[in-house]
DNA sequence: TTGACAAGCGGACTTGAGTCCGCTAATATC
DNA sequence: GATATTAGCGGACTCAAGTCCGCTTGTCAA
């Protein structure tokens, strides 16, 4: 019913990964190690790629060959937490299914996450998204791609198990629920109108709970 | 009920305004004649700053005086733009509202009248909203300002009426809805996805049709 | 081992946003 | 009408992202 998604798989573009030279995975590692080091010392945004190469001792070309853009470097920081963080939320629906909680019950469960999830990485994210929600070719929007897929997967679920009002445009509420997740909103909310991370929750898990009810 | 926001005067930033040069007003005029031409002629996003500011004829430095911001000067491209469309948005309220219409409904047509406004311009709305939802001392957020005032103004008309399910947050839902309508969501639906502007809209109706329907 | 060649590499270069600061000139006062 | 004051002006400059291209080197096959 959830379709596994491979962040890696999808990340290496599918099939033929003929010989990756060692040295070239070498200096992959080190920009990886380096990026993150001045992340963390300086912040994200204030980082820029000249920095990171020169602090890396590789050219600037060198980092691009590795490194389309800082989006992707900032989404090869994030490939192992969002591998957990998706790993997690498969278990827990699997859990929970079991358990019989219903599917919208599970979306508010992961929406929430998803929320913390956004906070904690939000730095990173940004440049991800920067990167291109469109330019449906690269990587970059991997994240909104499975969080879709989970979004929309558990939807289905809901409508098959008769939990959802009638008449729904499934594929545009998965899209809607995820919208004020994006970084920019997300920010602007958490930081422009102050709300707390457990507001916006709620605010989510009000609006999925919507869905369940049927006119009367 | 329904605050009267108007932009030209916020966006004078206030009281005080002194004498305008006359040669200052000239070229505020002539900036944005020549950037209006140049965009319909090659598309915003390709049209740079230094381009405008030479074939206007003045410095960059001018330029910059100003529009602090290539989505400061879009933001002045739409200002005429937005006080139409604000003003049409608030005749219908009234007439609605005279002719007994839901709240919720004339929610619903607010709603799917700014997906077609935000179509329309959605190049220049990317300047402005890429310019930062977030800084929220420049005028760059005034679009999502008066956009949220009156989608919570309509709320809370909606709420006072008797017309909105118990327990909702509306100043996040107000958020919620307008996040589809951030101008990187809206291409990656539009362009992306491939959703039409009606079924955007459908779907935001959808949303707020949501919000009147209590718990069995 | 050697040699061909694709992959890798580095850094100069381009492009565009936005800043700085010394010169100029519109306005208000005398 | 002369002059001081202060906004206005222009374009050189900085900064960062991303591109280009000629040189180098790891890898495979002979």
């Amino acid at each position: 019913m959830m379709p596994r998604i491979d962040l890696t798989t999808l990340d290496d573009s599918g099939a033929a990964e003929r010989h990756v030279r060692a040295d070239a995975a070498a200096n992959r590692a080190l920009i990886l190690q380096t990026a993150e080091r001045l992340f963390a010392e300086h912040g994200v945004a204030a980082v820029c790629m000249a920095t990171i190469a020169e602090a890396a001792g590789v050219g600037k070309g060198t980092l691009y060959r590795r490194f389309a853009s800082k989006g992707e470097l900032c989404l090869a920081l994030l490939d192992s937490q969002m591998s957990t963080f998706q790993a997690e939320a498969l278990a827990r629906f699997r859990q929970q299914t079991r358990a019989g909680q219903p599917y919208l019950r599970q979306l508010g469960d992961f929406l929430e996450a998803l929320v913390f999830f956004t906070d904690k990485h939000a730095p990173l994210l940004a440049e991800v998204q920067h990167g291109g929600l469109l330019r449906t070719e690269t990587p970059l929007n991997l994240p909104h791609f499975w969080q879709f897929m989970t979004v929309s997967a558990l939807l289905r679920s809901a409508a098959r198990n008769g939990e959802l009002a009638p008449g729904l445009d499934i594929d545009y509420i998965g899209e809607a629920l995820l919208s004020p997740l994006q970084i920019d909103i997300f920010r602007f909310q958490r930081d422009g109108r102050g709300y707390t991370l457990e507001r916006i929750a709620a605010g989510l898990r009000g609006l999925v709970s919507l869905l369940g009810e049927h006119p009367t």
